[in-house]
DNA sequence: CCGGATCCGAATCGATACTG
DNA sequence: CAGTATCGATTCGGATCCGG
């Protein structure tokens, strides 16, 4: 039951061990948003088969990496430990080089709460969202709803229940700025190919409700650009 | 031949497709000293299989990760992509997290130059030699033998013919001001868990030549400090 | 429902041998 | 030097089942 070992003494290669195991780092990266119950894990990862999940958790905790949690109120989640929360960085820089490889989604891709967070985490300016007042956006990606609000250099996001698409027009309770629905055009948003106002040409993004200034606002704090001039060439 | 795809729209899992199968990240981070030939990759992975390493070159290529490169004097190398390169700061991050969980080195692991080459990369600050003067070290890690140049915010380092280590007390030419032999500890010098005077009276370095006032600046130089507490439990 | 464990066919990996 | 080919050993994926 020994790992397979790289034989090689090296801090890249006792990361990989850890961590490059397929599924390792995705749920890694969901439960850099909070812990997550097994569940929660199997449902923010639908493809996982629920033998690899519990093998994964368990490797991720001896590894030092994950820790198990019972709950008072019965019920246990997985959370990271402050070893495993140090990849944070890691899983950010690693979203932000896969972000510009990103095309359309396919047909069978799905958009969760948990990567949508981490992407919108890894498209977060600090430096431009210091020079923008503060401001609160909804943003729906298929059947996600997250409550993204930003003030200075903090991000906090929340992810709201399934029901929530609000009627036209109307601005649900606690007055988000602006209501947006991305469609399948949003990473050219992000990515800086779109100006806000193409992307609603385009319909990359629908305002469902507010004001469209919030939307440049929006686009001038969520950025991630292509450093070289990567492009798919598939 | 489809990739086996984790079904999801994110950037993460577009990364983790790309670079997370077994060795890839691994051929990534000895590309990223510079451009090898297929043999210098076998000889710097010691246990990859031949197959294994042919065809993640294949798909690393056909990732735009990497390209291939025939010489003019015949022969051909393999070679990072600009969007490639772009992997540094993700392996290097990778690298310092991963140094935290290392303990003493296995009987049958080994170092390589490249491998050696990333950790100091890794463990370089910035910060720490800019304060220093310029300085010149010989690093010697079983048979590997390096030359690491530091002149203030500068790094370079360059790998060594094997025949080199030199008889006692004498420097080699260029005048590498300390000749430094790591020993199984070496990591505990790197780690800040002990000091140069320390770590030479464990003889977790030895110095072969040269003044000791040295190993305080590249140790002070090179360092990869755990953040939390994070402690090999196994 | 939650938190898995078990079983089995399919795909991948590792080791070695061999080739243009 | 730069890989293919082959084949047994492992791991993964999909489905089912089980105890609270």
């Amino acid at each position: 039951m020994v790992a397979r070992s790289y034989g090689q003494y090296c801090g890249v290669t006792t990361a990989v061990e850890l961590i490059a195991e397929r599924w390792a780092l995705l749920i890694v990266r969901d439960l850099l948003v909070g812990p997550r119950r097994y569940t929660d894990l199997k449902q923010g990862l639908p493809k996982i088969p629920t033998n690899i999940l519990s093998a994964r958790l368990k490797e991720l905790q001896e590894g030092g990496v994950v820790r198990r949690v019972p709950l008072m109120n019965c019920g246990l989640v997985y959370e990271l430990t402050p070893y495993g929360r140090e990849l944070e960085p890691v899983v950010l820089a690693l979203g932000r080089w896969g972000f510009a490889q990103l095309g359309e989604p396919g047909p069978d891709d799905v958009v969760t709460a948990d990567s949508l967070t981490m992407t919108l985490r890894s498209a977060f300016r600090t430096d431009a969202a210091a020079g923008l007042p503060a401001a609160d956006y909804e943003l729906h990606v298929g059947d996600v709803a997250l409550r993204v609000r930003v003030d200075g250099a903090e991000l906090r996001v929340h992810q709201l229940a399934p029901p929530a698409l609000p009627v036209g027009g109307v601005l649900p309770a606690g007055d988000p700025g602006i209501v947006v629905a991305a469609g399948s055009g949003i990473h050219r948003l992000i990515s800086g190919e779109l100006t806000p106002a193409e992307a609603i040409d385009i319909e990359a993004v629908t305002i469902v409700a507010g004001d469209a200034l919030l939307l440049e606002w929006f686009a001038a704090t969520f950025r991630i650009e292509a450093q070289s001039g990567a492009v798919r060439t598939t």
